[in-house]
RNA sequence: GCCGCGGUAGUAUAGCCCGGCCCAGUAUGCGGGCCUGUCGAGCCCGUGACCCGGGUUCAAAUCCCGGCCGCGGCGCCA
């Protein structure tokens, strides 16, 4: 029995016809001697018909739920008052003539197709029986969405003459950014590969070797803890350009996103998107990827709660101040508390004013600071002091998630904007200088000389793409020229030796003509999530990891058996 | 590494604050039965659980301590 169509595109116009559909046995209701037995396969469903007269009658019965059948029958004509408007199949059914149990299937642990319970069920246990997970519809559809929105993306760079070339995930260790996850090499004991943060240095050197435009769809891979939005390994739909200026890049960036957003999500993006220059979106919203979905924002106040608060030399004090309904006191308190750090750094201080009560974590300033900001009944305050990024970083990311949870942004509204202008240097908790965005990112041309002098108000060819709240997307113009790459790199404080050790090939590169060039990632996981409506990646993701890094399916991480510790020349292993 | 929340049948949830009325209730699943037009089928009967270890107490699902696991966040994430 071969299949001839699929359950889900049966309709009146096949009626008469023998078909042979293949699935799983989504439904099975005996009502008196008659059984319907509702087929599914990755189309949608089709309800099947068995009466006591067919020889089949018993097996049919006596099917599981989830069991795999192969269904020879006719399509007819449900009667008229049997028509189910519910179902795109719904005025039709297969009056069946045959069937196969192609494999019965024993009772699932995880209530696959009970939509209030799957709602709550944990999530570690649909990890562990993933597969079955993924029969969802609701999966079946983040996963086609996904790859929807990559065909959609590969359409678009394809038409605009990008080449995509697959680099290697298996490279050399380069020791700043993230934690590398290592690979031990067999061949070399002792040495190690480390799998890719990123293609970064590749795609520079595709265009070194001259193919302008190239995109690629590349896992990259970070040892840092987890997230809702960050997995230890996640997608990039990564790109890179020759002879193009960062405003180039972000207009073809744009044009990719509307391209892909209309196609997949029929969406119509803003043209263009607008741009924020880092130190404003600081300045207003505390944050380098603010949520743009509503308005509100931040306040220097280091005057005005001068002699309050205590403030150490050089502290600034920023405050947030919002409505919120009563109902949410408890829930505002908990996130402000969740988010706001709490290792010294940043001081804070909030005031909910409610209608008969003050809750504040600070009782003998709640009074002042209500006269002081003339704060109303239903008006929240949160006021943090301190290191100008720390105390505005801490009351920007309250700001992104008090948007949600005060419904101020909209959840059907997609805010892309860029922030541009990025300074090219931060500092480390040492008070060393560290790239913000990477080593290889452009200063501006015309502030070079500052590299000497003040290279902290140095700015980068750098942009970040950001939506509703996330980066989606970050990229910057290259360095193409070795005397520049050195510089930066020595102000990073790498000696010679360093420098050519971990990219002599680079800086050898950059010698026998590289163009100028730049690109940008963009967050593949992310951006599916957000446009699905989803703030966890793992929903778009087929097979995550846990928030403890785990597989509950496969139970990775392993121990190795001893004798492939002993062949890859591994053997010493601590714990702890 | 740190903070918060959580862990009760296959799944989900009630009970936990305020210990005894709990050999733990409910929904769903599963097993059996009834029903010839169901489609979240319905009705009846049955089945099955307190994360692990220690402590307090006459008595622990409930209180305390430790551990494990998970989720969210902070740090971290060039």
């Amino acid at each position: 029995m071969k299949r001839t169509h699929w359950c889900g595109e049966l309709r009146r116009e096949h009626v008469g016809l023998e078909v042979v559909v293949n699935g799983w046995v989504h439904a099975l209701r005996k009502v008196g001697r008659i059984v319907f037995l509702v087929v599914r396969d990755r189309s949608g469903l089709v309800q099947a018909v068995v009466t006591p007269k067919n020889p089949n009658y018993s097996l049919v019965s006596e099917l599981s739920l989830e069991s795999v059948v192969a269904i020879k029958g006719v399509v007819r004509l449900r009667p008229p008052n049997q028509v189910n408007p519910e179902m795109p199949t719904g005025e039709i059914e297969i009056d069946v003539k045959e069937v196969q149990v192609l494999n019965p299937a024993k009772p699932l642990p995880l209530p696959i197709f009970d939509k209030e319970l799957m709602k709550t069920t944990s999530e570690t246990f649909r990890l562990k029986y993933r597969y079955l997970d993924l029969r969802r519809f609701e999966m079946l559809r983040n996963l086609t969405v996904r790859a929807k929105f990559i065909t959609a993306l590969r359409e678009f760079f394809n038409a605009n003459g990008f080449i995509e070339v697959e680099t290697p995930y298996l490279a050399r260790s380069t020791p700043e950014g993230a934690r590398d996850f290592l690979v031990p090499s067999r061949l070399y004991p002792g040495k190690f590969y480390s799998l890719t943060q990123s293609p970064q240095l590749f795609k520079q050197l595709l265009m070194i070797a001259g193919f302008e435009r190239y995109y690629q769809v590349a896992r990259c891979f970070r040892d840092e803890d987890p997230r809702a939005d960050r997995q230890p390994e996640f997608t990039q739909f990564d790109v890179e350009m020759s002879f193009v200026t960062a405003e180039d890049v972000m207009n073809i960036v744009e044009e990719a996103m509307r391209y892909a957003f209309k196609k997949v999500f029929n969406v119509d993006l803003e043209n263009p998107f607008p741009k924020i220059k880092y130190r404003e979106a600081m300045d207003k919203y505390g944050i380098d990827k603010p949520d743009l979905r509503f308005e509100l924002f931040l306040e220097t106040v280091t005057e005005h709660v001068r002699g309050l608060i205590p403030l150490r030399e050089g502290d600034v004090a920023r405050a947030l101040r919002f409505n919120f309904s009563e109902e949410l006191t408890k829930n505002v308190e908990g996130l402000i508390k969740e988010i706001i750090p709490s290792d010294g750094k940043v001081k804070y201080v909030y005031v909910l004013r409610g209608s008969n009560d003050v809750v504040t974590n600070e009782v003998g300033l709640a009074g002042d600071l209500i006269k002081v900001f003339n704060l109303g009944i239903g008006e929240g305050l949160v006021v943090t002091s301190g290191e100008y990024i720390k105390a505005s970083e801490a009351i920007g990311n309250l700001r992104n998630s008090l948007g949600k949870l005060l419904g101020l942004a909209d959840k059907n509204t997609y805010k892309f904007a860029w922030v541009v202008d990025f300074p090219l240097f931060e500092l480390d908790e040492e008070g060393r200088l560290t790239s913000m965005h990477h080593p290889f990112t452009s200063p501006k041309l015309e502030e070079i000389p500052k590299l000497d002098t003040n290279p902290l108000e140095v700015t980068a060819q750098a942009y970040d793409l950001i939506l509703n709240g996330y980066e989606v997307g970050g990229g910057s113009i290259r360095i193409n020229k070795r005397e520049l790459q050195e510089k930066i790199l020595a102000i990073l404080g790498l000696s010679k030796d360093e420098m050519l050790d971990r990219y002599g090939f680079l800086l050898e590169a950059l010698e026998y003509g590289a163009p100028p060039h730049g690109g940008i990632a963009l967050g593949l996981d992310r951006l599916v999530a957000i446009a699905l409506g989803y703030d966890n990646i793992r929903e778009v993701i087929a097979f995550p990891k846990t928030k403890e890094m785990t597989d509950p399916m496969t139970g990775a991480p392993s121990k190795p058996p001893e004798e492939y510790l002993r062949e890859i020349k591994w053997i010493k292993v601590l714990t702890d």
